[in-house]
DNA sequence: CATAGTATTGGAACGTCGTTCCAATCATGT
DNA sequence: ACATGATTGGAACGACGTTCCAATACTATG
């Protein structure tokens, strides 16, 4: 269904109902359950879509450690410029979209050498960490309507972190000006390295 | 509102509606807006209540490490019994409710010595891993309705990794017996025991 | 104590959503 | 040609969040 990710991806999550579909369709509503079973299954089938032409670009000889850097940013970006799939693929981890993505940091945890008791909970570390981060990009676009500015929400959160008591919470208050100026993109590559780092202690 | 987080705790998180509500409190639905906004409100004024519980069970005098172990386990124990909370806590992450929790984490990294340029990708890193976990187990507990057993739920993921060819999914193929077994909370604490390996090689 | 003014209540009503239902239409094989 | 099943379009249903407002309770003042 083309035209439900081009309705997600001009107007949102919220614009997408059943009958905003039909009418772009010049159908009924009735006509889209012949195909899809209830929403969750057209949102589920919309995400998988974006997803699978999202791993598909992802090179695939490159080092472990860079394959997976790859392969988060991959996923980092299509959600950046879909904000939906990433409240889609929270709130269903395990459909078979995910397996790629699994499978994709998984193995190349194999690769790096990592020994197999550790290798779960490094694998788990990583998805949950990207998980996170997928769906906080997507409540920050739900929160934050395309039309105004993002940079102006940033700020307005700083500003009301800048006007906590800097002795009850010295650290938030000081990490304000930080969190105006970061960028996301170069924040959860950090991220990813610094478990990578962690996972590198284990080896 | 305790009534609501009554509601919230023993049906789920779709069963708390202003109908709902308004006939436990023996009352209409448009009483309950003189008390909050809308609904998002009332979500983040019950799951503000049950955050501001647990983390004022923390303990404060530890050792860094510890604090913010026990700071992560705070939040996942809290969510792990309220599920709901974990869905709005992900929905709203810059509620005042949060702030306790960054500034919990934060506080302990300028402790722990961490280098000021670094302080705020290793913030960001826990915190976002945090996030993750907790709408994981979020979304899990609204596809597994509590009626259902959690561990037959996982042998059915895992029974349908097991499935997949060993050629082209061998991590996810194997990975399976484990994801069958396994304790969320020691996975939890692991992934964070990991970041924590990151952040010391920073340090 | 009486009364004016405000805070709060209860429930009807509105518009939207996901979903269901079914008569009408289309396609295909005989 | 026609019978059978696939597919469509749109009306209808029930539930939801929200709005609105007459009715009631409360409180300060004369």
């Amino acid at each position: 269904m083309k035209a439900a990710v081009e309705i997600l991806d001009s107007d949102g999550e919220s614009a997408l109902t059943f009958r905003a579909l039909a009418a772009r369709l010049a159908t009924g509503s009735g006509a889209i359950y012949w195909h899809v079973a209830d929403k969750n299954e057209l949102l589920a089938a919309a995400a998988s879509d974006v997803i699978a032409r999202a791993m598909s670009g992802v090179v695939n000889g490159a080092q472990p450690r860079e394959a997976i850097r790859a392969i988060a940013l991959g996923v980092f970006d299509a959600i950046d410029a879909h904000p939906w799939v990433g409240a889609q693929l929270f709130r269903e981890p395990w459909q078979p979209a995910m397996v790629q993505i699994f499978e994709g940091i998984g193995g190349r945890l194999l690769t790096l050498g990592v020994p197999e008791p550790a290798q779960f909970d490094c694998w788990s570390a990583l998805v949950n960490y990207i998980l996170g981060v997928a769906g906080q990009n997507a409540a920050n676009a739900r929160l934050v309507p395309s039309g105004t500015d993002r940079t102006a929400f940033l700020a307005a959160v700083a500003a009301r972190w800048e006007q906590l008591d800097p002795a009850e919470y010295p650290f938030v208050h000081q990490v304000a000006t930080q969190l105006r100026e970061h960028d996301d993109r170069e924040q959860f590559l950090a991220g990813i390295d610094l478990i990578l780092a962690g996972i590198a202690t284990v080896r």
